[in-house]
DNA sequence: AATCTGTCTATTGTAGATAAAAGACAAAAC
DNA sequence: GTTTTGTCTTTTATCTACAATAGACAGATT
């Protein structure tokens, strides 16, 4: 196989989805952008549809025969891109099988057992890199740095130095900027789930994330907006494997998160440092708890 | 061609000049060591001496048998990786040729140009782009957004943040700590080239790098150590391409270097703040100056 | 006149192959 | 007993090939 068509099947999936409310579809470019493909994806889409009697397809009429049943959708994984489903394989090796610093990584190896071909791996690794997990010896092999305490101090020294300047622009934000309005939203999201706390506490990982890369973007900076791509993925994987007292950890981030919000909106630069180091402080104190 | 031997090129050529040194040379594992490459090279390079009739190698004993002469060598050109090369080649484009940002790049048409295959070039954009000067749209081309005011600011920005930081961890450092004594080596250096400063400007360039390498390092962190990287690329190619006023300039950033290097001898830290942000805001504008 | 479709071309993502380089191990030399 | 060499295996760096996807253009449709 060249290439997979993840592409394609991710976006028929994403297509039976919206055919289901409708009984036309709109034209190829239409259908393009809202599926975010080309036409030539589009195009692919729209033959299976009609080979599978779920659209009768002439030219610009895309009449809908019948719902989609559950059994004309692409299974979840073979829609995943072939990088995520290295990311995921990587990551699970690294942190489930006992990643000793130092220990060598080996390309060849890694690909065999992914399934994938080794060109992608190592691609995967030259991307994976710039997040200081790992490093390459020329002309041999890579090597596993360890997502170690000294790593965690690192990344969060920095993260806070980043945030901290974040939060500071943020305060300078135009009264109509659209980010005044996402903060709103978000924090009515915390209210709510904190009200439901006990079952609604996994929500907070990816409310975490959209609440600080919200922060971060107002840097209008992009290397600080790009450095957040680290500290995302090491708190995703984090909180994939660290479920001891999950809720209380979460309950009490969400309360933080609220008064860190109540000072953004405050304008009060001094009352936002203040919420935005408490907050830090104990976000990285969650992080190195979980190390040894 | 599945790998260039540029490895073998490379290490071959220095082998030869410490050939002309000696009488004969040491074993096969201590000479990998000192050319930094392993056994087969080691080999394949003695193996080639002896073709070339400057050694008798006759298992531990390796005479030589008569001084290298330049027709020995293999030529430059052959001994950079190609990784180099293509650093080079894109660095040239991108700068020389009327680079908009906004532009597309095209793999394949950047491969055929360098001369290189596909793949390469690809892993090249792939590292290149944590420099934040080109940006991937998936499953198509990628975008030059340039080396623009805004990248200027933003990278300046974070250079501030960090050298400040690094700067104020240096002074901390033990007095028996190998930064001491490498700062000093520094301050000699800049002396002399300051005391002869028509002939010797060009080589601020370099001891620039190696000043402010030394002060990040001290930070001790990963991130910001790996972020000078960004910094000594971008000013090592706008040396190259900037070079009004060169010499007033760099007169000048020497004799800021001293007052800085002065500051952190001196252990005090406010005046450290104030002769690193005195120099980082010059060296800002020097950098702004040369962009539109 | 604007948009859409049919058709074609160009480029990317991925696998597989191969030479260069690294590295392992036992026998040989000091 | 340590270091060195001879030989062999494994791994990386790089090229080429090809299917998936994007994108361009002219003619068709509203």
């Amino acid at each position: 196989m060249a290439k997979q068509n993840t592409v394609f099947k991710d976006a028929f999936n994403r297509c039976l989805t919206t055919l289901a409310e409708t009984s036309a579809l709109p034209s190829e470019p239409e259908l393009g952008q809202a599926l975010g493909v080309s036409r030539t994806t589009v195009r692919a889409i729209l033959t299976r549809c009609e080979e599978l009697g779920l659209i009768a397809w002439d030219k610009r009429r895309k009449t809908v025969l019948r719902a989609p049943d559950p059994a004309d959708y692409f299974p979840t994984e073979e829609t995943d891109s072939l990088a995520e489903r290295i990311e995921r394989s990587f990551m699970r090796r690294i942190l489930a099988g006992g990643a000793e610093p130092g220990m060598q990584i080996n390309e060849l190896e890694l690909a065999r057992e992914i399934g994938a071909g080794t060109t992608s791996v190592r691609e995967f690794l030259i991307r994976f890199s710039r997040f200081g997990l790992i490093e390459k010896r020329p002309n041999s092999h890579w090597v596993l740095k360890g997502f170690t305490r000294e790593f965690a101090l690192e990344l969060t020294e920095v993260r806070e130095m980043f945030e901290l300047r974040s939060a500071a622009r943020f305060v300078g934000l135009p009264e109509d900027d659209p980010a005044w309005e996402e903060l709103r939203k978000i924090e009515a999201v915390h209210r709510e789930v904190l009200a439901d706390i006990d079952r609604r506490y996994k929500e907070f990982s990816e409310l975490d994330e959209r609440f600080h890369l919200l922060v971060h973007k107002s840097s209008s900076n992009r290397f600080i907006i790009d450095f957040y791509d680290v500290i995302a993925i090491v708190f995703h994987y984090h909180y994939q494997w660290n479920k001891a007292n999950a809720r209380e950890r979460n309950a009490r981030a969400l309360e933080e998160h609220l008064a860190y919000i109540a000072a953004l909106q405050s304008r009060d630069l001094q009352q936002v440092e203040q919420a935005c180091r408490l907050h830090l402080k104990s976000a990285r104190e969650t992080l190195l708890q979980s190390l040894p």
